[in-house]
DNA sequence: CCGATTTATATAGCATGCAATGTATTCCAG
DNA sequence: CTGGAATACATTGCATGCTATATAAATCGG
């Protein structure tokens, strides 16, 4: 079998995700934010907080990214971070005033980058596009813990 | 319609890039080798000569990305470069000979992981998701375009 | 209650990727 | 043949991601 570019998956992946990321940033550069910022935007939307720890969760990133990741955002002014009361290793971040009012506007980059990205796939089939990424980030993941 | 972690083409993507390189560089960091060298070890396979920028189209990424990428395998004893006698602005890139002697392990490394990856899908959903990857890479590269 | 372990964050160092820009050649129109 | 446009590469600056490691606080077994 040859692999090439178009028959491997791990290249095509790679390929996709660096085009999401500049679909997406193109879109929000205009606004003070990247697509790094969007698993953040959503975990802390309605006013949540949560620790860099559980963000790093939410987003599947580790936790020396996330660090980096609130330090830009909090240079910008898009996150504040306070200690968390109950745990003096802990702080807890909240998105600030103008990031909360950017989150429509990134709610719907994302929208739009999905359906440009899923045009001319039938419902069935971003479904089944969807489960296939699912299904091999638990191949992947089950194949890390060992 | 919500968008969280798992129905979010984008995100999905990402991540699947993520873990494919993680397990691409947990293989070839004994051989000193890294999942960016891969499209470079493919495209100079059989002892072939070319230039940067053919390099960068054939891995799909950028110029500088691709002189970077191969200023470290330079550095590594993986590419070697001679002016191209026909174009004094261009340089030449080959494998040198410990690469190619690697490039059976490289081979292996690809194969291993993009079947850990796909498991559990038939032949005809592994077809299907490539297909489905190419479609989105075509979607938004025409977008990128405008 | 104490020491060992775990946990949350910080930091350093590096690779990979991008956009923007500079420089040297090459190419093409006139 | 010449001047402007296009091309190939180099360089800068930055974001995003990783691993490895350090530090401080919490937790747990005894």
């Amino acid at each position: 079998m040859r692999i090439g570019r178009d028959n491997s998956a791990g290249y095509m992946a790679n390929w996709t995700a660096r085009l999401f990321a500049r679909a997406i940033d193109r879109r929000l550069k205009p606004l003070g934010l990247s697509s790094a910022h969007m698993p953040v935007m959503f975990a802390l939307r309605d006013g949540a907080e949560m620790s860099q720890k559980a963000l790093a969760q939410a987003a599947a990133i580790e936790q020396p990214t996330m660090a980096a990741t609130l330090s830009r955002m909090e240079r910008a002014g898009l996150v504040q971070r306070r200690p968390d009361p109950d745990d003096r290793r802990a702080m807890l971040f909240s998105l600030t005033r103008p990031a909360r009012e950017k989150a429509g506007a990134v709610w719907a980059a994302a929208l739009e980058v999905n359906d440009l990205a899923l045009s001319g796939l039938a419902p069935a089939e971003r479904d089944a596009f969807l489960a296939m990424l699912g299904r091999v980030v638990a191949n992947l993941g089950a194949a890390e813990t060992d």
